[in-house]
RNA sequence: GGCAGGAUAGCUCAGCUGGUUAGAGCGGCGGCUUCAUAAGCCGUAGGUCGCCGGUUCAAGUCCGGCUCCUGCUACCA
């Protein structure tokens, strides 16, 4: 039977380039859209950029230009580095499309009438020298939490903590540097309560998720009244103003995964279906992959949009987990952070399809590349294994070809070909590790074959041709059940081996049948094996020539800007604000680890001459108390003491650090405690 | 702190509804081979299945407790 499957990957945002980590779920799903497709089954791979919301419209700002020509050029990157890694999309959209905002409008239309639409008056803070209300990102003031100064309205970079606009303290307007006023503002919300039995009923009994999954959903979410959805901002906010709503913008997370929808229409209007066919059809399989991070999206609000839409429900949410390299997680700095195309810079991308598929498991941990292994499975499971099969036997048969009948091979070709459901339903269960590890006994079988029957000692005597090459003819059966097999995870190396014996490799049931009588192509090498210097470089932060089109002449990776964008420059001061700073240097005297806390250490800091302060820093992550005593840090000394769970803290130790990562500063040989920073 | 998940050979992981001597790949070690991209074949060593207790004729597999790890979450500079 024929089935018809819809297929996406989650919606990349158009807010940077594709990493590695990104290629783990195109990869995965691109592997099991292609052995559907393999299959015979009817299928329709979809995905889009993530175009709207604050970050694009204030990164667009800074570079200049419309968030338009951004996300125009972003689009353009990501389908290349797609194209790059074979990932097949059958349409590649955009959010920021009229479809997309004509199904959102549609869906929104519904709502309303479903009496699902609240509007409630939120007080937002707004900007009276230009008269708009201010999105949270347009707001700038100081922590509520930790005091630090230029933060975001909606979370602060120092500290982590999130917050409402409206707490932050000292706040004003990016625009106009105004002190913004509290202003009630008509806030739309989605009610959800309504929606919930379905919910509740579609998370935990459709099946459509991972165990865990619906554990987690019944236990954070579904336990207890769902909250109403704020699905609206307040211009400036660069999306789709909402058609019945005046200066109130749909929220990103509301629209972004209608793309999935809108994608599919332009799909189907450029080929002539029906998106009915696809999105109301009963008997349709919706698949969606996506990682972790984005669960709730895509399992409450998600499946109620659709519910309200009268659209079918997802059959299946296939999640993964997240990407570590070393088993830690990315990191710029240490050069873990590789974008697609930097690794196509040095490798091979069926290397890492392949890769990536030997590791991946039905389950949602997390994925970790590990340098060694990399390279170990590409040489041993593809060269020194597959590819050998072809290369320790084409040559023998480049003049005769394959024989016309096909030989007595003690059932090895059957015994392959009968794995085909095992393998088959594994990748099913996108359990890839399984289906590839299953492929590699076929080629273990296979290479014991050639040993047996020593085709190398075949060929000196001329009498035993026939056997040389009937020998050839089953290693390269053999071979060929083995690229079809594999043709999901490599394609292209499928198509070598097709070109090699002339077949198309692209039916599951070609494992069955023979190849018989038939020339086969003088043999070239179907992959090169990796060099691990090769993968060496690829993680090292080294100086790489820039790319014809990107701007930034040469330079350090690691000095990429990236944490400049990452964390703005503040606004000048003047030489007495900064006066008011009185930075010391400070010996640590003390350090001890808070059991209880997570990231907390207590110090003892001297200042010299007996003048001690005990700080808390959040560092405990990064270093061990052991390691920072006796060791000279930099502190604030007159920062107002803070009451804090386990003690009060009497200033701060100042560290460098972008997302998480921490770097104490230390003062060049010589320099004393108590020592002023000028 | 709450929630979810994990802890099985050096490494990455399988072990379904409990049942013979706990498996695979890689890596290690020994041997063979030389057709092939220094690839291949054969053999071999390696595990108190995190810890403690319980249920059972029988537990890696079920139950309770504990320890550690990961992630999410939480106003821990």
């Amino acid at each position: 039977m024929t089935r018809q499957i819809l297929v996406t990957s989650a919606l990349p945002y158009a807010n940077g380039p594709i990493h590695l980590g990104h290629l783990v779920e195109y990869i995965q799903t691109d592997v099991f859209v292609r052995f559907q497709r393999l299959r015979g089954h009817r299928v329709a791979y979809l995905c889009a950029d993530d175009t709207h919301g604050t970050a694009i419209m204030i990164r667009a700002q800074k570079e200049g230009r419309t968030p338009e020509q951004l996300i125009a050029d972003m689009s353009v990157q990501h389908q290349r580095d797609f194209a790059a890694f074979g990932i097949s999309f059958d349409h590649y959209g955009s959010t920021n499309s009229r479809a997309n905002h004509d199904i959102a409008a549609g869906i929104w239309r519904n709502l309303r009438a479903q009496n699902l639409v609240v509007e409630r008056s939120v007080d937002r803070l707004y900007d009276p020298v230009q008269k708009t209300f201010l999105a949270d990102r347009f707001v700038v003031g100081e922590c509520p939490r930790c005091g630090a100064a230029e933060q975001y309205g909606d979370s602060c970079e120092k500290c982590g903590a999130t917050y409402p606009a409206t707490e932050l303290k000292n706040p004003r307007s990016v625009h106009s540097g105004a002190k913004p006023e509290l202003r009630p503002s008509a806030q739309l919300f989605v009610r959800l309560t309504p929606l919930q039995p379905m919910l509740q009923e579609w998370t935990q009994r459709s099946g459509a998720l991972q165990a865990e999954v619906a554990n987690y959903l019944a236990g954070h979410f579904l336990d207890k009244p769902l909250q109403d959805w704020d699905v609206s901002r307040p211009a400036p906010y660069f999306g789709f103003e909402i058609p019945d709503a005046k200066g109130q913008y749909w929220y990103v997370w509301f629209d972004a995964p209608i793309g999935y929808i809108a994608a599919t229409r332009e799909w189907c209007e450029r080929t002539g279906q029906s998106l009915d066919d696809w999105w109301r059809k009963p008997g349709v399989e919706i698949v969606h992959f996506l990682g972790k991070d984005i669960t709730y999206f895509h399992t409450l609000f998600w499946p109620a949009l659709l519910h309200v839409g009268g659209y079918r429900l997802p059959s299946r949410v296939q999640i993964h987990g997240f990407l570590r390299v070393g088993g830690e997680k990315m990191s710029k700095s240490k050069g873990t952070f590789v974008t697609a195309a930097k690794y196509l810079e040095h490798l091979d991308a069926e290397w890492l399809r392949y890769y990536y598929a030997s590791k991946l498991g039905n389950k949602i941990d997390d994925l970790d590349f590990q340098p060694d292994e990399f390279v170990g499975k590409v040489n041993s499971d593809l060269v020194g294994r597959v590819v050998n099969l072809a290369s320790r036997t084409a040559r023998f048969v480049e003049a005769s070809g394959l024989s016309a009948r096909y030989p007595d091979d003690g059932g090895r070709f059957a015994r392959a070909a009968a794995q085909r459901e095992a393998i088959a339903a594994a990748y099913e269960a996108c359990d890839f590790r399984e289906a590839t590890r299953l492929v590699m006994l076929l080629a273990d079988a296979a290479n014991e074959y050639v040993e047996q029957k020593a085709p190398w000692t075949l060929k000196k005597d001329p009498a035993r041709a026939a056997e040389l090459q009937d020998t050839c003819t089953v290693v390269l059966n053999l071979f060929h059940q083995i690229a079809v097999y594999l043709q999901p995870v490599l394609p292209q190396l499928a198509a070598k081996a097709g070109a090699l014996l002339g077949s198309s490799c692209d039916r599951w049931d070609l494992v069955a049948t023979p190849l018989v009588g038939r020339p086969v192509a003088k043999f070239e090498h179907l992959m090169a094996r990796v060099e691990p210097d090769k993968v060496q470089a690829m993680f090292t932060p080294e100086l790489s020539a820039a790319p014809a089109s990107a701007p930034p002449a040469p330079a350090a990776s690691a000095d990429d800007g990236a944490t400049l964008t990452k964390e703005p420059l503040a606004p000048t001061i003047t030489i007495d604000d900064f006066q008011k700073v009185d930075l010391r240097l400070a010996r640590v005297v003390a350090a001890e680890s808070i059991p209880e806390a997570k990231k907390l250490l207590r110090l003892q800091l001297s200042l010299g001459g007996g003048t001690t302060r005990t700080v808390f820093a959040g560092i405990k992550g990064a270093y061990a108390p052991e390691q920072l005593v006796g060791r000279l840090v930099v502190m604030v000394a007159n920062l107002a003491p803070r009451q804090m769970k386990f003690g009060t803290s009497e200033g701060m130790v100042i560290a460098a650090g972008t997302d998480g990562e921490v770097f104490l500063l230390s003062p060049d040989a010589g320099a004393r405690p108590g020592q002023r920073l000028h």
